[in-house]
DNA sequence: AATGAATGAGCCTTCATTCAT
DNA sequence: CATGAATGAAGGCTCATTCAT
């Protein structure tokens, strides 16, 4: 007697879950119908087309889920933190930490960004909201002089790599911790109002 | 004993150069040997097969070929910078500016790093250059407190994706110049040390 | 014992309604069980299994069932015709015409007869008929020196493809009438009597 | 040692050999690249996608290659005859009796022709051409008052199925002569001037 | 050196059918 | 009666690689 239904009809659940440890330990360019099915325990690809209008159907979902998962971790933090400068540090420590509950999902989510990114809502959706961030910090006067477009766009593909090697090495808790400090501190350090220091 | 030169023999150069071009058009996933075999004007993929030892092969070429063009614009602008810092820079804007010349060249190259980065020698070198451009800088006081190695991964990677955004937009050389300089003021500002503004 | 009425239970009526449409739509070849449950609104395929030994039986209660149809428009006229020659006409000119009545029934059972025609009793039997029609109308002198069996066969190939085509043009029914007419004339005039006009 | 090479790469109409073969025997449905892979003594259906760009593209060139056969036979004779009346005759003479001849690409080339039809030009080419011989046989007077149109449509459908029904049949030789006597005279009568019998 | 035919495995998808519920 | 998940085979097609010539 089976009681998970609440979201996928469960087998759906099932295949997006198998796809997402094939894209994470094979990667993405491996990860065909059958090698997920088999992950799966499903006898023929067949079924796996049952459930999902095609391979891009199954990767969207394979996206939805993941981000659903690596929201419901990083969204209290950040929503936790105050001001600009406090929500980016919160991001990067996030997610970066991230990596140490998730470290497939981290993963198979870079691979999926990297390979099909441009489709996606979600990923031009956090590029969006990083421009938009730097931009308002800004205007308040938490951050300097930077071009809110090209710092969205190296900090998110930097973060990307941190996280990446990061998932990839299997670093312990502490270390990840130190990591995204050092990246955060990074990042604040090179987005901080001209007159850090002051004047007076 | 073969002839060939210390580049390539007149049909391997060929071949690579239709892959590369085949990359930077349709992506590496579309980069089979039947396409760039048409791409050359060879009426057949073996003799791609018989140059190569494998695909695997065939792109280490073209990596290679492509760090050799975008090594003679960059490396002359990167040793005429005096200092850790200026290096930086250069090495940042030269970089950018490079889209300007090589558009093609510079979207195969990221492809190929996103798709077989990690076995690439180049790609993990210049990883290793950066690092160890860091640790030095540091001990002479020329960068911060920063973590070489967190640095160097989210550096290189922010710069990769600015250069790619900028290959597939197809950016006025002005416009390249001025998202060089931004992005080099922005790593410039995230490594400068402690007592940049000074107390005094 | 099942209470199925003389024609069909609801659900296999409605299964057989649904895979006319589907035939007379997107053609044999593309009605598949799959296709014929989303026309007939049934969630599954599962469902047509159940009421249809197998695709033979569906495409056969289709046949019986536009049989029935079409039957019910011609029989009437063709028992309205005295003599053969009158009755031949009658055939030809109904069968046309019946193109505007029910021009999917008519494109689904060309369709069908087309692509398992061999098999169909009733097809078989309408050949039967023309053969044995012009068999006796010749020993009644209403018809000349024709092969029964090759006449038939032509006869009945060439009004389908007449109405055929009719049912993929979808004609007015003035030009129906007139080319069942033209038609008529035709096999009238082939299946003549020598001495048809004959002074002597 | 081979000699084939004129026309086709040897390969290639070794598969359309192959393709018609099993189109005659098992029917346009059954005919897969891997069925005619079997017939034609390949390993791999890979082969026939390497000599012919789709499935598309090997039955065009089963019908050129089958339409180029039954052309040499059926041509001459029809050139040989003289007037519409003739001529009629002769082309319709000319294609019973090929069945004695070809009879498996001629149950191939009518099942190509009932499953892809529309779109080959040799098909409507047919038919136009009955039509025009119709409509200038009529205007020199050697026709009567038929319907170019309906009549050229009737007659190349019950050619094809008594042609179809021979070939099955496997007739003999003197059996294929007399029915195309039979319907070629069916023909001729059914489109006779009006004054056929004269006054006199 | 070079060719082009051949291979065999793999791709995603669709199919008719079955079966536990 | 009805459902919908599951099956296994087959579909056309592309792939990197091999090999005789």
């Amino acid at each position: 007697m089976r009681a998970r239904t609440f979201t996928e009809s469960g087998r759906r659940a099932q295949i997006v879950r198998a796809a997402i440890e094939v894209i994470a330990e094979a990667g993405y360019a491996k990860a065909s119908f059958s090698r997920i099915a088999k992950q799966a325990g499903l006898s023929s690809t067949g079924m796996i087309s049952y459930h999902f209008a095609g391979k891009d159907d199954l990767l969207a979902a394979c996206v939805t889920e993941i981000e659903e998962i690596t929201g419901a971790f990083m969204q209290p933090r950040i929503d936790a933190a105050v001001g600009h400068v406090a929500q980016l540090r919160a991001f990067v420590e996030a997610n970066v930490e991230l990596v140490g509950e998730h470290p497939a999902e981290i993963r198979a989510l870079i691979d999926l960004v990297k390979n099909a990114g441009s489709q996606s809502a979600g990923v031009n959706g956090r590029l969006a909201l990083f421009e938009e961030h730097f931009r308002t910090g800004q205007a308040a006067g938490a951050f300097g002089p930077l071009d809110p477009r090209t710092t969205a766009l190296a900090f998110t593909s930097g973060l990307d790599a941190v996280v990446a090697t990061a998932a990839a090495a299997g670093l312990a808790p502490t270390e990840l911790t130190r990591i995204g400090r050092e990246l955060a501190d990074l990042y604040v350090r090179a987005t901080a109002p001209e007159s850090a220091g002051g004047s007076a």
